[in-house]
DNA sequence: GACCAGGTCCTTG
DNA sequence: CAAGGACATGGT
């Protein structure tokens, strides 16, 4: 990677901490975590909060309850998430996973954070970005979540990298602790849905702002 | 009514 | 292997 990049990838963690300072996100258990990951696919967060919501009145929000839930009723609980079909099946598949290949969140919890990550990247409908936001917020493990909002910064401010060095990248700059990684990626998240909404971002702090 | 949302998988050329 | 489409509801 460019020496330019990281360092521009430097300078913008450093600002948006100055803006931000520390934010709570994605408060809740590892099962809610792991739901929620897979619900806001291409979704915005407050309509996964809403499915969240209905999922715990319906003593849905475990995988473990999950596992054997009726399907149509799986499905209702996360319809206001869009493609509620196909995330459905997705929880099901996730929900096999960890209940039933790898025995259940305690013995998720002391798997290395490398076994894991392919564990999880094996499960149909799981990606890197889900994966990662499943180690990071769920595992508190160090694994850095690159996202659509990620990658239009990145452009916003020049750096050049394809989508997938960007991850590298952001781990090379970081201080390597679960910590740094989750209150980043809340930054990053924070200030897209602040300025950079539209494919454009022409009030963007991070180019003029002399940090 | 058009367009987009914190992706992923499958099919084509 | 890059590009395009499907999945689907809810908000602006």
């Amino acid at each position: 990677m460019s020496v330019s990049s990281s360092f521009k990838v430097r300078r913008i963690v450093r600002i948006l901490k100055k803006k931000y300072g520390k934010i709570p996100w994605w408060p809740g258990d590892c099962d809610e975590v792991m739901i929620g990951a897979i619900l806001t696919q291409q979704t915005r967060w407050e309509n996964v909060r809403r499915a969240l919501d209905e999922l715990h009145r319906k003593d849905l929000c475990t995988l473990s309850a999950i596992r054997f839930a009726d399907m149509t009723a799986l499905e209702d609980a996360i319809r206001c998430t869009g493609f509620y079909r196909m995330k459905a099946r997705r929880l099901k598949c996730l929900a096999v996973f960890v209940e039933v290949t790898c025995g259940g969140v305690e013995r998720m919890a002391v798997m290395s954070t490398p076994a894991l990550r392919e564990g999880l990247l094996s499960v149909h409908g799981i990606g890197e970005e889900t994966a990662d936001s499943i180690l990071c917020y769920g595992f508190s493990r160090p694994s850095f979540v690159i996202d659509a909002y990620t990658d239009r910064i990145m452009r916003c401010i020049g750096v050049t990298e394809p989508r997938n060095r960007l991850k590298p990248l952001f781990e090379g700059v970081l201080a390597e602790t679960d910590e740094a990684y989750r209150q980043t990626h809340a930054h990053i998240v924070e200030y897209a849905k602040e300025f950079c909404i539209q494919k454009r971002c022409e009030t963007c702090i991070l180019v003029n702002s002399s940090g």
